[in-house]
Formats: structure tokens, sequence, C-alpha cells
DNA sequence: TCATAATAGTCAGTGCGCTGAGCATTCCTC
DNA sequence: GAGGAATGCTCAGCGCACTGACTATTATGA
């Protein structure tokens, strides 16, 4: 009987919008391709050449996860994998004929989508929306790379 | 050449919101129950006696997902699972005495989360928040369903 | 009443996302 | 130049989230 009302939980709600966007990104832009596939051939699209850490930091992915995406990129030809000949640790990736085709074609979907996504909001409203989540999110982000930095230093 | 700003794309501002979220309810709330396990939780409190499904409904997971965040919750002895003598299809599920204790500790840091997590907003920016993000996560929900109301009817 | 449809749940498969441990390579410093 | 720290990456393990195929049970209706 303490129950609370989760509609005012921002976490459940950025949740429910992350589902809704899944959800719609299926129907309207790939079944094959997912959103963070995407932004990992738009991160090589604007910088042909970056290695595997810097793509996860451009796309906001932990060391883990974007050697996985980048598997299944290349596993489909959208990328190429070389030992970077001055650094033998590092991985430079570089989109295939393929993957440039592939973010092209995703490109002018993924606008499609985000108009019907973003349809409920008028033009101003979209516009604080963005304010707002970018806001929240960096304030966010900042407060874990500051934890981080503190349990660096053995506090 | 032709890429595009990520920060223009609700789905990736989504998945930023929910990552920064799950980082600080990691170290504000808890390690063990996830922001999901709490919902379902929650959920249970506000109505006793739910079957799977609802419970699913209520906080947003499908069968399958569901079924094993209450699988964790069932291990960890937080809630029990008893068939409907009424229908033998359904599992009742209702907390345990452990499970209240731990929805209404977490209750309290949920609150003290969620204040920091949103300090970046003043009040009024707060609301709207809420506001916005409630209209797209809803209005792609609304599309979802009709999407399976017209496969359903195999158009 | 008995076949069919609908419903609740499980299971397998795929993908995102994290941590912690470990390996190889490079960098730094003495 | 050699030892140790830092860095890039992989791997194992856990948890969320979805679809599609399947089982068991209940509901419906000719």
């Amino acid at each position: 009987m303490a129950a609370v009302d989760l509609s005012t939980h921002p976490g459940h709600l950025a949740r429910r919008l992350q589902q809704a966007h899944h959800l719609l990104w299926n129907t309207m832009v790939s079944e094959e391709i997912t959103s963070p596939q995407f932004a990992v051939l738009n991160a090589l699209v604007a910088e042909p050449g970056l290695d595997q850490r810097t793509v996860g930091e451009r796309v906001g992915l932990d060391r883990s996860t974007i050697a996985e995406v980048i598997a299944r990129l290349t596993r489909r030809d959208l990328l190429d994998k070389v030992r970077d000949p001055q650094d033998g640790r590092r991985w430079l990736l570089r989109l295939t004929a393929e993957g440039l085709r592939t973010h092209k074609k995703l490109t002018v979907r993924t606008a499609r989508m985000n108009q019907v996504f973003l349809a409920p909001l008028d033009a101003d409203e979209q516009t604080v929306f963005f304010d707002l989540l970018r806001r929240v999110a960096d304030a966010a982000e900042d407060l874990r790379d500051a934890a981080r930095t503190v349990t660096a230093q053995g506090i």
C-alpha cells in the first residue's frame, strides 16, 4: 500500500522510451541493423580509421559491448578491422563499400522514423525535449566520471 | 561525410539516458535489485496476487522477460508463485515479508536517486520533462498496438 | 460433447549493456 | 635497456529485452 507511481520515475520512463524506439526502429528502419550498430557505422563515416575504444567513446558503449557490436558488423561485411601498424594493440576500423551503402540507406529511413517518433510534439517541444534529455544524460555521465576518478584514486 | 549528429536522434538520447540511470541506480539504490525488478515489487505492493502476464503489462515487460525477472526475484525469496486454483495456467504472485522489506528500503533510496538524477532541471522543467517523455512513449506504444492489431487481422 | 480457439507460461535464439579478470603490447621512468 | 604502469582488447558471467515456436490449460461454439 506504499506503492509508488512509476510514471514519475525517470528511469522507468527512459526504459519505456527506449522500448518504444526499438519497436519503431524494427518496423521502420531495419530488422537486421540495430540502432547502436547504426551509431557505429555513423561514427566511422564521420571519422574513418578510428580504433575500437574511440568508436565506443563516440557512441557511448563500453569496451566489451563495442567489441560485440563490431564483431557483428564485421560478420556482415559492413566494416574491416586492421591492426594499427603503429600500435599493435589497436584495431583500426573502416567501412566497406557495403557498409557505406547501408549507412546511406539507413540514414534516410532513420530520419523518417524520427519524424514519426517525435510527431506527438510540436517543433518547440521537440527542441525542449532534446535539451532536457541531453542535460540530464550529460549530468549523470559527469557523475559517473567523477565517481570513477575518485575510486581510481583509492579514496 | 554524410554522417549524422546523433545528439538529434531521440533513440540515441534515450539509450544514453537509460545508461546514465542504470549507473546511478547501481551506486545509489542497489547492486542486487535492478530497476525493473523494483518495478515488479512495486506493482505487487499495489496489487498483491497479480498473475505474471498482468504484472508484465503493468511494468512494461513482455511475457518472456517478466518470467526471467520473476524467476530472479523468486530465487532471492522476495516473492512467492502459487498456481491459481481457478485457472491452472496462471501463477499468482505475492511478495514475501522479505520482499516487502526490500521494497520499502528501495523506495526511500529511489526517491533520493531521482532527486540527484533530475537535479540539472528546475521544478518546472522536471514537469515538462515527464510530460514530454510520457507523451512520446505513449504515442509509440499506441503505434505498436495498432501495428499488432493490423497484423493479427492478417492485413 | 468434442474439436477448435484463445490464453498463460516456458524455452531457444539473438542482441545490448555492464563488471571483473586476464593477455598482449606499448609507454614511462629509473 | 629493463621493470613496471598504462592501454587496447578479449573472455566469462550476469541481467534486460525481444521474437517465434512450443506446451498446458481453459473457453467457446457448432
